[in-house]
DNA sequence: GCGACGAAGGAAACCGGTGTCAATGCGCTT
DNA sequence: AAGCGCATTGACACCGGTTTCCTTCGTCGC
């Protein structure tokens, strides 16, 4: 029957939602309502009309569709992380999740201490009508951004190493339980004189890293010197700053935390730069588990993140609702980051 | 003016060109004609039109002026560049050239071995409308792709270190100069046994860095013994695995120059492993610049690429005829790589 | 046998812009 | 004064879907 139309097999003319309901001999709004799962359509009329869909390689025009919805079939990512690996497997994993949903992601650094930081979002949210968006940290832990979406009322949901919303708009990562991994391994190793290296108070995660780590040690009996406590940026040149205000201490420690890869990189060139030979004047640990963690010499032993993993379930809790999920009962897997032994940290002589 | 129209100020309500149009006096068309920069629209009526515009915040819905051009107002970046650090960069680029545009940046990964990459792409392409696509390497390099742009009559700029296509369609990297930097480098240093570690040959780069390389040790007299001419596949794996073959020979090369980082801290592993001192024993370059390279030890020397540079070029290209630029009288600043010296490559002894 | 009701489907308006083409008004020519 | 050409503008259909509302039909209860 396809042969009957004489637009069909012709190239460079996309089948429309008309050329579909006059192949299938139904109204377009039929042919709509079988798009869109609309339970009030007869089997057989669902089949024929997917059939003719399927025949003539029809697919609804997004625009079309979103200008009617009042509503864009774009996802957008919105990030400040710094960090290049962390946001093209975030993208990744929103793009496994997103895929064959007819979703596509739109991607939109911003800067936090941007003043237009605000108008931004806003001017990017309303215009295209997002669908929703996806936030890690540390701009997931705005909460000026937060009542801006809610107010422009758009799906949204935050990555954070904190419960700050409602499970259904929230993928939370235990990184707390990662840190006292990370401290445990040490004292395991027998250091006790371990020092720790924090990153700012901006980002929610420092803060509960950093007490993972305590807890940690505070239940192995091992105090923390207040001067074991720095308080880095995150940076790579935070962290030779800090290497080197430990270990210029009269009893410097013989390990240490930091609670990121770059800040660990950092320590490590500072030991160097003062003539430590690593690993064995020095354990270093670190987060994130960056590639190049594997890379450095000594390979650095890190606490990776399923990055990947976190936005493949964020946006999987964004299309909940598409999908006829209720959010409220979507499993809430765990995400559990994981310790990575390598060799920058050894028994302490 | 404005309080006369009730609606004005409502908040949650986005003013459409029909409040515009009966708050000017004009029709809906004129309104369109001075959001579209028409020059047939009088100096008065223009200004008039735009004081309303400003008045109301109004700004134009993309969806449905694309369903209108019937095309859309997204720019896809398609990509299949393993390089997390290469793709962020790449997008903050073309980002940078497409704020205040109204364009947005969607992205999308793809794989050159998949057996469905072009009907992957066709159906992003097709199906979104897009505005237009860019393309780093190597999918640039890919000429099914580009013959099917062609086909769906998608504006495209690819990014390569070949001029593969018109100038308007492309961004040309100089990899040749930057690799013969990386050559003399080496050669001004005193080495004369340099080997030389290869990408796959599927990268367009790999043969003009390499042939870039020869070039220079020719023009110096220095000639390249086949058995230091390594072929690697730019993963760090292969850059081990090429160290272990060259320091393995039997007058092993007293430096190496790779065509990336990551087989170049691939080939400072294997050295290490095999009981050298760097940089004393062996010199390193590498090419990309990574932000690893400043952080290994010894700091890696390596041929930087403008990467953002030359994704904003590329969305440049891009926007030209939006913008009343003729594209083929575009400037084309040449994209040169430079080299970053660090500690990795000393004098020969 | 008849009205009520729910399922299934269609006609027309609408989402918010643009294209087409004709109408208007103006200065200038002849 | 009529005719002409150009600059400006608007009416209306259209882009490709969805929503609203209405019709039709089969079935059920009384």
């Amino acid at each position: 029957m396809a042969q009957d139309d004489p637009r069909s097999g012709k190239p460079g003319k996309r089948a429309t939602i008309n050329d579909v309901a006059r192949e299938a001999q139904v109204s377009k709004k039929t042919v709509s309502r079988v798009i869109n799962q609309s339970p009030f359509v007869k089997e057989d009329t669902r089949e024929k009309v997917n059939a003719v869909i399927k025949a003539l390689g029809f697919t609804p025009d997004p625009q079309a569709r979103g200008l009617a919805f009042r509503r864009s079939f774009l996802v957008g990512l919105i990030y400040d992380n710094p960090s290049p690996t962390y946001v093209v497997n975030m993208q990744q994993g929103v793009l496994d999740a997103l895929k064959g949903s007819g979703l596509e992601l739109v991607v939109h650094p911003c800067n936090r201490n941007s003043p237009t930081l605000l108008e931004d979002i806003r001017g990017f949210v309303e215009r295209q009508r997002l669908y929703g968006v996806i936030m890690p940290p540390s701009v997931s832990e705005d909460e000026k951004v937060i009542d801006l979406l809610r107010e422009l009322d758009c799906p949204y949901v935050r990555i954070a190493s904190v419960a700050l919303d409602e499970p259904q708009a929230m993928v939370v990562t235990n990184d707390w339980i990662g840190a006292a991994e990370a401290a445990a391994h040490l004292a395991d190793l027998g250091h006790k004189r371990i020092g720790l290296v924090r990153g700012p108070d901006l980002f929610r995660s420092s803060a509960v890293r950093g007490k993972g780590f305590l807890d940690a040690l505070a239940e192995r009996g091992i105090p923390l010197d207040p001067a074991y406590d720095f308080k880095g940026a995150y940076t790579f040149e935070s962290g030779v700053e800090a290497g080197h205000a430990l270990l210029a201490l009269e009893t410097p420690p013989t390990a240490i935390f930091t609670l990121n890869d770059d800040m660990a990189i950092g320590v490590m060139q500072a030991a160097r730069d003062r003539g430590l030979e690593l690993p064995r004047d020095l354990s270093v640990v670190g987060f994130d588990d960056l590639p190049m963690a594997a890379r450095v010499w000594p390979n650095l032993t890190s606490v990776r993140l399923p990055i990947r993993d976190m936005g493949r379930m964020a946006a999987e809790k964004l299309l909940a609702p598409m999908r006829g999920v209720d959010p409220a009962k979507m499993q809430q897997p765990e995400v559990r980051p994981a310790l990575v032994v390598r060799k920058s940290a050894i028994p302490s002589v």
